[in-house]
DNA sequence: TGACTTTGACTTTCTTTGACTTTTAGACTA
DNA sequence: TAGTCTAAAAGTCAAAGAAAGTCAAAGTCA
């Protein structure tokens, strides 16, 4: 498995066994891994993004760690987070972090993920410009996203 | 045999071992074979299209792949009538038809239809030119279907 | 001729590493 | 006690590496 894919697993699990969040000594987590702790950086700054859910925060100096907190959202502030978060130019990418995340919040069904991810994927939109795909990518979010929210 | 049909079948083959998932390593399967890698990525997109079934999906970088799906097209023919049946190009009128349709055929929920309208409304691509918007729709539509044949 | 293939150079995205910077708690001094 | 020093963290950033994507030119075949 991949280094950076075997970092996130091991904080995942630690924020599952932590009832929603980590502490993590970087150093420490690194040292176990057998990795530079700039990696451990790079993991959690490139997957626990607020975009997928979660909120960090950091200490430095003597006893530092980082805390991740897995965000507790209702339906309405999830929907209406995603709402203000989407800008108004999306990446498939982006977008797909997005319905992840509301899949794995209980807002949406697997099905429906499904289905939006294929709604907004790059092959139905690659008759478009990449620019202009990712503005009416984030159009066809938003209007979804209403739908959503009753 | 040519070599783009060579390449296919493997990666059929692929699909069939992996119960209708595959994943291709670009760089691993050319060099396997022995061609360049972007020959892969040819028989990839054109013969494992969404129009004959499958899906892909695909990572670059350190640990990168394409998957590719096979949705399996013998599941519902009412499906694949409307997937046939659908132009490319259409309007959101027609399209809220198909939806309609779909409801109350019992292929997807309410909740779905709403969402599918949604993505599909005049509003969310108002942005974009009419005919170019039914072209659009018809080929966000084509996607949808897709995933629901599953 | 025209559609499909093959190739390879170049681009973009994601990962890994390491050097250097900043912050902080705690120890040590005056 | 207040101020300063120090070592222990975490943060930042750029370079190198690893894959896949893109595109156009050249080749092939019906």
């Amino acid at each position: 498995m991949l280094l950076s894919e075997h970092i996130a697993k091991l904080i995942e699990e630690m924020i599952e066994a932590g009832e929603g969040t980590a502490n993590v000594r970087r150093n420490d987590l690194a040292q176990q891994i057998g990795c530079v702790p700039s990696q451990v950086s790079y993991v959690i700054s490139s997957r626990f993004t607020p975009e997928r859910g979660y909120i960090t925060e950091s200490r430095r100096g003597g006893g530092g760690y980082i805390r991740i907190v897995r965000a507790p959202m209702t339906k309405n502030n999830y929907l209406m987070h995603f709402f203000h978060a989407l800008g108004n130019s999306v990446s498939f990418r982006e977008g797909a972090a997005y319905i992840t995340n509301l899949m794995e919040s209980g807002i949406i069904t697997q099905r429906e993920a499904k289905l939006i991810s294929a709604a907004i994927s790059d092959s139905a939109l690659d008759r478009l410009d990449t620019k202009i795909a990712n503005i009416i990518r984030a159009d066809i979010m938003r209007h979804i996203l209403m739908t959503l929210m009753v």
